[in-house]
DNA sequence: TGCTAGCCTTGGAACGTTCCATATTTACTA
DNA sequence: TAGTAAATATGGAACGTTCCAAGGCTAGCA
């Protein structure tokens, strides 16, 4: 670490022998400047080894072309896929992206957030964030804000989040098409969109006539979190016999838990997660699951963003995107089922049906 | 978003009735304020939301109190822990940590790191970088560069990183005590601490009297380049019975396509991991691995960043772990011993030591 | 009373850019 | 040939802070 002064554009125009304004057109890439000029302008800044400086930049231009991302949980990989998708979408369009993450603690988000705010950072993007809404509407106050994963309810504030009830209610049918009706769910507590798919799991048990079957294990979208959601869940007799964790990472927390009280999954419970991370898709978990188009969900977001930052929208936009269930090995018929041999891999459907019908 | 003009230190004083010097003094918490005129900047402060303008800041006070941070691959749960151990450390003596990917492209990370070198920030952590050598050497002459994963070259680059080379005798010390001689490596390609890792493992090998059979699989720190290097392994005739990858995350994509293969793990093949992510720990999966300290690594990283930032030191320094092996359920004594019987669950030790008397 | 030593406060110069208005040169048109 | 437009180049004023030197005030002390 060389600490002598950096050179500055004041440096390259003096060793290119022309004005200030001049070295600036042509970092810029201004085209109307002569080749010559252009020519010794340029070999002085690699001479010097000239960077120009954003801070000086962005106090003048009053935009940075940078934009933050905050990131709920790096544990997730849920957000690795969003936010390559973010990135592609930001370097086709010339803006940098810089993330942080409060590591799923409210207070430290919020400290992220400012940090990015004193950046002036010209949009921000919170993926699953956990801290409360109000925070969100006091930085869209300042900048453009899209937020993943969650609803947003300010008119300020764009989102990008799946239908969260319909996912779960894609789930509640498929494991009562298998026969299940002690279906129960772990919640992602505070989490963004734990709500919604709690509140869509208990609105598709009342509507397949399951009301009296609702359980809600108290979890959040970790594997600790699942952890002891199933844990809780387990203890209740009679036991569950399909559990419907948060997100995957939950859902794996989940799987610890019953395998660690001697059950196996998918025989003696099923299990269905949601997100369909790259961990729900490794062939020796097989998760069941809920599809959300990650890539594509940066996309959008950034899109958004972009859309607010250049003022061609002022209207709130809230996207929201179908899920759709992956069906893979974690969820099976209910144990009971299991002793009437004939009805061991029977069609889904009629037991569905004869359940509605109930 | 309202865009109107964002309040400065200039509308603060005014509002404040006093001069931009002693709102400054204020914000930044000097003590030789009166109380009147302390109160009377908060109010102001509070009533415009003002906000200090962290370029401006930084352009006169030529330092950000911005550490950035590479992440190779986001993918890879080792640098979630990592971080949290960075930024607790940040956290602590009042640095901000922004964070930024390359994707495992070096072109990518490239750009990363120009970004934050034109950012000014003050100092440079690289976690397990793809880029060369020679991008970090540029960015030391600016500022104080870490690279975690691999050890540095450059006498301005300090490191963190576990001994590969322990790691990798270990793992095969452990294969060979189970009886395994027929051990292959998945490698970790262009990698941070790749190299480190297949060559320990070669000079492992020929330490354990096994240089006949030394195989490498091409791969890389991906559950896809585990994949492939399984794939190219499990088509060799004699088939490994024991398979070293280069990461976790590789180990899963050998998994996979072991498991795809027909073949069960441990029992027809046993599988080993490096660097007991969150993943490995899954008690579902349960891989053998060997273990760093991530969180200390981060730790330890902020650390030596700091003293470079604050020139309390110029020596370069390189931080070696040692690394420990955590067996799991994923290894055992190859197939053929199976068949007999009294050998199969005997102590691994007389049988390693038979195959040094070899 | 005069002196000194803090305390508190301030104006203006820096920091490294871009933007703007203007100057100069060159090329084209009538 | 003069006039105009376009292409090039430039100096200085911003941008929003902190730093520095200096000034006023108060209190204590001889």
């Amino acid at each position: 670490m060389k600490t002598g002064r950096r050179p500055t554009i004041d440096d390259v125009a003096r060793q290119a022998g022309v004005s200030k304004s001049l070295v600036s057109l042509v970092v810029r890439g201004d085209r109307h400047v002569s080749p010559e000029r252009r020519a010794s302008v340029l070999r002085a800044v690699g001479e010097l080894g000239y960077r120009p400086n954003a801070m000086a930049q962005g106090l003048v231009q009053k935009k940075t072309r940078i934009v933050g991302v905050l990131v709920s949980d790096l544990n997730n990989p849920f957000f690795a896929d969003v936010i390559a998708g973010i990135q592609a979408r930001a370097r086709a369009i010339g803006y940098r992206v810089l993330m942080s993450t409060g590591d799923r603690q409210p207070q430290h988000e919020d400290e992220a957030i400012e940090t990015m705010l004193q950046l002036r950072v010209d949009g921000l993007i919170l993926g699953s964030p956990m801290t409360e809404s109000a925070q969100m509407v006091r930085a869209s106050k300042e900048l453009a804000v899209v937020v993943i994963g969650r609803p947003a309810r300010a008119a300020s504030v764009d989102s990008v989040a799946d239908d969260g009830a319909a996912g779960a209610l894609a789930v509640v049918k498929h494991c009562v098409s298998l026969g299940h009706r002690r279906i129960a769910h772990i919640d992602g507590g505070e989490g963004a969109g734990a709500t919604e798919r709690r509140v869509g799991y208990e609105a598709a048990m009342r509507k397949l006539r399951l009301q009296s079957e609702i359980v809600v294990g108290r979890g959040a979208y970790t594997e600790a979190g699942g952890h002891q959601g199933a844990r809780e869940l387990l203890d209740r007799r009679p036991r569950p016999t399909a559990i419907f964790a948060a997100n995957d990472l939950a859902a794996i927390g989940a799987l610890n838990a019953i395998e660690e009280a001697g059950l196996r999954v998918p025989q003696d419970i099923s299990l269905v997660g949601y997100d369909n991370t790259s961990l729900a898709a490794m062939r020796h978990l097989s998760l069941t699951t809920v599809h959300q188009p990650r890539h594509d969900i940066g996309q959008m977001a950034m899109d958004l963003l972009i859309e607010r930052i250049r003022g061609v929208r002022v209207k709130p936009r809230r996207v929201v995107l179908a899920p759709t269930l992956v069906v893979r090995t974690t969820t099976a018929p209910p144990p009971r089922d299991r002793i009437v041999p004939s009805v061991r891999r029977g069609r889904p459907n009629r037991r569905m049906s004869t359940v509605k019908a109930k």
